[in-house]
DNA sequence: CCCTAGATGTTGATTTTTCGACATCCGTTG
DNA sequence: CAACGGATGTCGAAAAATCAACATCTAGGG
């Protein structure tokens, strides 16, 4: 539990890409990144990521093409339970309400009575 | 809308102390930081965010007092969709999942009707 | 076989961050 | 009023990050 220091800028930038692509070639990185830099830049990063193990570097034909280290499903609740800290005092519930105030927020019927069935069911195993 | 920057490694983690504790003295916010530095090296950062425009520094006699320029709601909202979209591919049903789904979610009788009542209105509003 | 296009690898310069030694300022105590 | 404790301000050094020029490699086409 030492508590790393964390990614840089650029290293964020390109983690979260990655995260969100959930595979991808530097090229296509790249397209993504405000203010882009140069391919060379950009491999720089890509190396470093590898390096540090929080990036894999697989073969796709001439290409490479990377993906997260740790599986998503894993950042993603680390990249939750961080906002709900930092933002919502660890309040579950204010972040949930905010999501559901979002504007782009558009629930269909299903998606309403999934939810519905998961906030009965975390009440009732008394999370 | 020019996409600036974005924080350094520092910057970000006393940004995020900083809305998490809603107003804090140099030292509060460095005794949150992982691995500390001095007392001195602290207050570069935040002087640079001051400078930026990033926190406002109060006086509280002999303190000084930082709190987030911008308002702790904005940033919420911010946070959140940043997190929908990098994670969750912009699901927000899949975040309401997983933030469901934390071990430490529990849940009181009456949150649990805050939310349903927020779900309902979040379809009937077409949102 | 040679050349080209498309990729990756290497390296060092430049810029940005990070940091702390030290100076300064202020109110309080002896 | 001098010494002191607690805070802030300044500044330059050290380290890290960022970046791009250039070298290298490989597959295919001519």
């Amino acid at each position: 539990m030492s508590e790393v220091p964390q990614f840089s800028r650029r290293e964020r930038e390109v983690m979260d890409i990655v995260h969100e692509l959930g595979t991808a070639t530097s090229a296509h990185i790249r397209s993504r990144m405000s203010q882009p830099p140069t391919d060379s830049a950009v491999r720089s990063v890509l190396r470093i990521l590898v390096e540090k193990g929080h990036l894999s570097a697989g073969q796709d034909g001439v290409r490479y093409v990377y993906s997260p280290i740790v599986p998503t499903s894993r950042a993603r609740r680390s990249a939750i339970r961080h906002v709900v800290r930092t933002f919502f005092g660890g309040s579950v519930e204010g972040a949930v309400a905010t999501l559901l105030e979002l504007e782009n927020t558009n629930l269909t019927p299903e998606e309403r009575a999934r939810l519905r069935a998961l906030i009965d069911r975390a009440s009732r195993e008394g999370r």
